[in-house]
DNA sequence: CTGAAAGCGCTAACAC
DNA sequence: GTGTTAGCGCTTTCAG
């Protein structure tokens, strides 16, 4: 067992109350207390046991972070900002997957409050509501961060979805392109983000005299992007497209992994471009011409909000926007 | 304030013992007053206070994991493993980046002693001897995870580093290859897996009746593969190498990638094969040929570990090795 | 400046 | 089967 406070107190002659003093700097303690407290720590390793601490001051220090799943990177990233920023205010963080099940995400909130966390991030894809009702019931910090879903009426931080896929259009104009194909995951598209990136899309490309044109795919994986390449080269041949726009770099990649099994090189042959910028992106030749999320920031924002929050400072908006960032890399070129 | 022991107690008309009893089942509770108690319970949305149970328990059901940096994907699978058996025994991960900073993983297990964690799991590629003797101090379950050095005597869990070079070599000879250049990370190979490895590498070869032939590179990212790309391209030129094999599946697609933007084509012209078994090297194109470190696999049994040690079980040897497995894809083919 | 004492929310003897 | 009570290790009044 470890030394407690009382050991202390014992071998430095003085009272609990003053070592709690000293510990926390919290009211003055004449010079010979504070040395003898000092030395008795010393000498017996004293180490403040956070959770007697935390009953009393009834901070546990501790922020719940549900996450999708910490394999992917783009969540790693976001988590990387969370506990980066957390941790500059003495701030732990418990780490929760619940690989996209409503039902764990539901018992992880529940969780965490009895572990007294003190606010909770979710960085998950699943479309619920029953998070957010739950959720409120706690009163706690609370930001919800969706890559794809968009139902939540909470707080969350993202970038403007609209301009984004606008401003890539119209990138891929400038190289020339006229026939560009959207490619976007087909499901609840109104419950999605996709519905603000589509609109982006197609408002840019009629702005542009175009017509505009998208096709669906089962999935947002890279495996899903790969098992429907056929479907979308089909789309591909028979209206002359020369460029692929992908609503998340994972299809980008499946489709040119698809291509590229296929003999069809990109951007030599056709141009791709995704939406995410994971960090696979800058990784997989060609490199991915991509619009970055900046997941890392995402993160860091999140937190800072909940950080906020705690400290019952005022906090502006429900919805945070980051900048947009278009990244010109290799997977697009001029049209010859 | 959310409800207390005391609150379910007054509002059910029973003792807080008898209360504590229908929520941790420890003793007989008559049906009446288990249903009023249930019942209160309900009304009040009560849920125990973990901090406070932990106080009294001494059980935070806590562990803490320190990682180098949850961006890499190789350590995101560690922490699946490590947090999916966690959980099954109801325990949570908090998760502590160190970035590689030996002083902030000493300050990190004085923090999470603090928090009173149960036992702590780094996955870290450091090389250090401080963190075995300050973790020692605590006595407390610990398992140490490094895919590069190998320089702490503490519990770890890894494969037969040896085994898997040699295993590597001999799928290259059958694929005709005689000239088979290993390209390692040159520092501190004394301390590192390395030594392991070249040793399984250089049996093999000679074994084959061939001349080991060894490059250095300075790193062992993808960025410093692609940056020493040209020094190894020089050796393979001079040396009439056909095989190229990677101490890490990093350096491996760093290569691959600088060895495509100068136009030479995996495994077309070259056969180039890794080590670990990243996540990226099945999506990346060519898929590669490497050994498998199973990362999720290793995570699993350093956290049963810890586990069994809490419990009191007898725990076996120090170091726990897992199965070698060889992957084959498709950067290396039959030499011509 | 310092110590005694109350109490955070809970569990676990211990008595009845 | 149930209530009373003594803590767990700490912070924080409140006297002095």
């Amino acid at each position: 067992m470890s030394a407690t406070i009382k050991d202390v107190a014992r071998l430095a002659e003085v009272s609990i109350s003053t070592v709690s003093r000293v510990i926390n700097d919290s009211k003055p303690v004449s010079p010979e207390a504070r040395r003898r407290v000092l030395k008795a720590i010393e000498e017996l390793g004293y180490k403040p046991n956070e959770i007697a601490r935390s009953l009393v001051t009834k901070k546990s220090n501790l922020i719940g972070v549900i996450v999708d799943d910490i394999g992917n990177s783009y969540v790693a990233q976001i988590v990387r900002g969370i506990e980066e920023v957390a941790r500059m205010y003495k701030y732990d963080i418990v780490l929760c997957s619940s690989y996209g099940r409503e039902e764990t995400e539901l018992r992880f909130i529940q969780l965490l409050m009895q572990k007294q966390v003190e606010g909770i991030i979710i960085a998950s894809e699943i479309a619920t509501t029953k998070i957010a009702e739950n959720i409120n019931k706690y009163k706690i910090p609370f930001v919800y961060l969706n890559r794809l879903y968009n139902v939540l009426k909470t707080p969350t931080v993202t970038i403007d979805d609209e301009v984004a896929t606008g401003l890539m259009v119209d990138y891929l104009s400038e190289l020339g392109h006229k026939n560009i194909l959207y490619v976007t995951w087909n499901k609840d598209i109104d419950l999605t983000i996709e519905k603000h990136k589509i609109k982006g899309y197609t408002d840019a490309i009629i702005n542009k005299g175009g017509l505009p044109l998208i096709c669906g795919v089962s999935g947002y994986k890279i495996e899903d992007g790969y098992r429907d390449g056929a479907n979308v080269l089909d789309v591909i041949k028979k209206n002359n497209v020369t460029a692929v726009f992908c609503c998340q770099d994972e299809i980008a990649i499946g489709l040119i992994n698809y291509l590229y099994d296929n003999n069809i090189k990109v951007p030599d042959d056709i141009s791709v471009v995704g939406y995410g910028d994971i960090s696979l992106a800058s990784i997989y030749r060609p490199k991915l011409t991509t619009i970055k999320e900046p997941y890392y920031d995402i993160g860091a924002v999140a937190i800072r909000r909940i950080l906020k929050e705690i400290n019952g400072e005022a906090i502006d908006e429900r919805t945070l926007k980051l900048p947009v960032q278009l990244i010109k890399r290799e997977s697009a070129r001029k049209i010859k």
